[in-house]
DNA sequence: AAGCTAGGTTTCCGACAGGAACCAGCAGGT
DNA sequence: ACCTGCTGGTTCCTGTCGGAAACCTAGCTT
């Protein structure tokens, strides 16, 4: 069933952990994927995603930054122009999300469907 | 570099989306790997998840349920017994996860490193 | 002088995460 | 009878977080 083996199941405070805490955030897998494809800039982030508040873009990204996982590059011009790129370590990142991205595109629909079929208002 | 295309990334309202913040939370993925070993009962994965709440727990195998990722099995005993475990729409997100915590376990050292090499406290 | 640009920060408010305490329902001990 | 314990779940309360909108910097254009 490929599974995690017993004391393989990462428990607290193991690195694996801190790790996962790290993506699972409701916009750093989007904002990797949007900067999987070379460096881009502030504003072309905020149109690609979609949804997204500048702050929680700079918010996320600063943490990435931090983590070692994207690097920042001001340019001094006016108007001001600032482009994000992933770092080698960062850019490991991107075939984990892939597969998890192709996992959400090909299940998607079956769990939209689950979703919509299930809602057993009350459970006694 | 891996990518993805560039109408490819899913922007907001596809399916996708919505699967990724599904499991983008901060239990969804922990739970997920708990369940990988076949069914499990409620206070097993509190003492072997470490850190969670049992308030949140249910919280998470409920949405879970809802989307189709997981049965509830409540044996009519005393002291009750509910066993979780994946339905086989679950089981299939049990490989992208794993891919994740392989890469977690590979480089969350690199991540620790980095962010305890970075802080830079204030930026102007 | 006013307005545009692009990235970022601040302010405010509603929503949610999370811990502690409580509940149901019955078995077994005293 | 009474009390206590076991297990899963829920309610209450509070700290924190996400998100919208306004404001800031600093030069160039109108």
């Amino acid at each position: 069933m490929s599974g995690f083996g017993p004391g393989d199941l990462f428990l607290a405070d193991c690195p694996a952990r801190l790790a996962v805490e790290l993506i699972a955030d409701k916009w750093t897998v989007v904002v990797l994927a949007g900067l999987s494809k070379g460096p881009v800039r502030h504003g072309e982030l905020i149109e690609l995603i979609g949804g997204i508040s500048r702050k929680m873009l700079t918010q996320t990204l600063r943490r990435l930054e931090a983590h070692g996982l994207v690097r920042r590059h001001a340019y001094a011009e006016v108007p001001p122009r600032v482009e994000y790129e992933l770092t080698p370590l960062g850019a490991t990142l991107i075939e984990p999300i892939h597969t998890l991205t192709e996992w959400a595109r090909a299940n998607g629909d079956a769990v939209l469907d689950a979703l919509d079929a299930d809602p057993e208002p009350g459970r006694p």
